[in-house]
RNA sequence: GGCCCGUUCGUCUAGGGGUUAGGACGCCAGAUUUUCAUUCUGGUAACACGGGUUCGAUUCCCGUACGGGCUACCA
């Protein structure tokens, strides 16, 4: 009965930066629209003009861009159904409000804030179970179920400010359901008089989302599951302005947890703990505080969507590593999992690893000449992508490439005592004025070479490799790190390979 | 407090009425190596608890505990 085509849409409301939680829900929207061949829509939810953050929706868009998601329809990009800024739609919503306020499934409601606290606080003073604007309780409000009609239109003109209420029936079981988590049932005792329309003329979520879900033909409604206590209502609303027919299927996803403790991952958890929650930097228009992002931490956006992708979904195979793509076609919402997921900031850093070591030299090496640059060092960009190539292995991240390289690009200036002091024998300086020696007359010095020509020559000292390699690493790299030895002098060379032996046989005494 | 959702190694998860409960991260050990790292091999470690149903339950049902969400003229 539900060969509508797929159209989703990802709705985030311009409140803030998007956190990581955000952008996986956007993540399985764009699986789920690439999958069946339909439609990803970004809707802009800025209902609340109070919470509206200056540079809040072009981050989220700036943000969905990095991590390769496009849509097919947008507010950048407009469509067959724009605006797609709430803001912008204001008019359409006030005549779904006035019928279903027709059909008798909403009122006017007149209570203050302050009437609302005493109500409030009476009823939990009274400990009733719940302290809810309801079908018992309205009955003893300021609204149009207990106003004349006369009165109520007169306040209307008068601009008394007014909300608009949805009429909760009394004592129904409502089933909705969930791909993710079956049927739901909820009794409408349980579920209050929502708001539907603001004083400020203005829509709530609730009306302003089923409106627009229906008018943009939304087939599936996939979102987070701290929607899922307000989802009877939604069902309710599309029953009552008769679209039935046109009922999303919805889906309520996990939420991303504290890597350890309590809660919801929050802000606050990453500038602790030191990994972001923010996939780009973050600059508060307010205060000025600066949240560092996925990006500028060094993590390459495809990896990034890789393991955001692998919390609260998988595939059901052994493979860890896709690509955007690759997920569009192995996603199903029934292989989402139930419960909410702690993040583990080692496993983002695994990820970022597994990308760094598929990424070509080249681009790798571009990257690091950005960082190079700034230490005003030109590197000549093959010989960088050589030496990207032979350390990449030992890094996760791009910026970790220096410590692992800079004996590269200069001699050592220091000796690691503890080296030293283990290594550097007396006979020590000798073997290396050997080496050196041995090293003059190499012709060819390329790794390989040198390779079987020094062992060689150690085998016919009758001296072990350890003797002779560990101290020429010394003087060569500074210490006890560092790629394959002689790979390391093909690429410094003959003459600065004999000038370090010789600094380091000066400079190094016991 | 009320309502709703959830619970497999420390973490992310696969699985599912009869399995040696699988993989990955982390951790530990061994191997390789001239160092460190990588890599490889191996190891550690889980079905929250209590009742049912059943020949048999980690898997199905109920309860409890724990975790999470919601309970605004916020989304």
């Amino acid at each position: 009965m539900n060969n509508r085509r797929v159209r989703v849409r990802f709705a985030p409301s311009p409140t803030g930066p998007l956190h990581i939680g955000g952008v996986r829900t956007a993540l399985f929207n764009y699986f789920f629209a690439k999958k069946h061949g339909g439609d990803f829509i970004l809707r802009i939810e800025d209902t609340d003009q109070k919470r509206y953050v200056e540079g809040a929706e072009e981050y989220i868009i700036k943000s969905l861009k990095w991590c390769g998601l496009e849509f097919d329809e947008s507010v950048e990009k407009g469509g067959d159904y724009a605006p797609y800024r709430q803001s912008e739609r204001k008019e359409i919503y006030k005549q779904y409000s006035d019928k279903l306020i027709k059909s008798d499934n909403a009122y006017y409601a007149f209570d203050t804030p302050e009437e609302l606290d005493v109500m409030r606080t009476r009823l939990q003073e009274a400990k009733s179970s719940t302290q809810q604007y309801n079908a018992i309780t309205r009955n003893e409000m300021k609204n149009s179920l207990t106003m004349s009609a006369e009165k109520v239109k007169q306040m209307i003109s008068a601009g008394e400010p007014f909300v608009i209420r949805f009429k909760m029936p009394e004592n129904e079981n409502i089933i909705v359901n969930d791909i993710i988590r079956g049927e739901i049932t909820v009794n409408s005792n349980q579920l209050d008089d929502k708001v539907l329309f603001k004083s400020d003329g203005m829509p709530t979520y609730h009306l302003a989302n089923i409106v627009d879900d229906y008018s943009m033909k939304i087939s599936h409604v996939i979102r987070g599951e701290e929607w899922l206590p307000s989802l009877p209502l939604h069902v309710m609303l599309y029953n009552a302005l008769g679209w039935n027919n046109a009922t999303p299927q919805f889906a309520h996803l996990p939420l991303l947890l504290k890597p350890n403790g309590k809660g919801k991952l929050s802000k606050r958890d990453g500038d602790k703990m030191g990994f972001p929650v923010f996939p780009l930097e973050w600059k508060d228009p307010k205060t000025n505080e600066v949240s560092t992002g996925y990006k500028e931490s060094g993590y390459f956006a495809d990896g990034f969507v890789n393991m955001l992708a692998f919390l609260g979904w998988n595939p059901g195979t052994e493979q860890e590593i896709f690509s955007l793509e690759e997920m569009a076609q192995a996603f199903s919402l029934e292989k989402a999992g139930k419960s909410g997921s702690k993040f583990d900031p080692e496993k983002a850093k695994w990820f970022n690893h597994q990308y760094l070591i598929r990424k070509d030299n080249a681009e790798l090496a571009k990257l690091f000449a950005k960082e190079l640059s700034e230490k005003e060092l030109n590197v000549e960009p093959s010989l960088l992508s050589k030496i990207v190539g032979l350390t990449k292995e030992r890094v996760n991240f791009v910026s970790e490439l220096w410590e692992q390289t800079s004996y590269f690009f200069a001699a050592p200036v220091e000796y690691e005592a503890k080296m030293v002091k283990k290594q550097w024998k007396e006979a020590t300086p000798d073997i290396m004025q050997n080496i050196k020696k041995l090293l003059s007359q190499q012709e060819s010095f390329d790794s390989a070479n040198l390779e079987t020509n020094l062992k060689k020559w150690i085998k016919e000292q009758g001296l072990g490799m350890g003797k002779v390699m560990t101290p020429l690493r010394l003087v060569l790299v500074g210490g006890g790190f560092g790629i394959h030895l002689f790979d390391i002098m093909e690429i410094i060379g003959k003459e600065e390979t004999l000038r370090r032996i010789e600094t380091g046989i000066e400079t190094i005494k016991k």
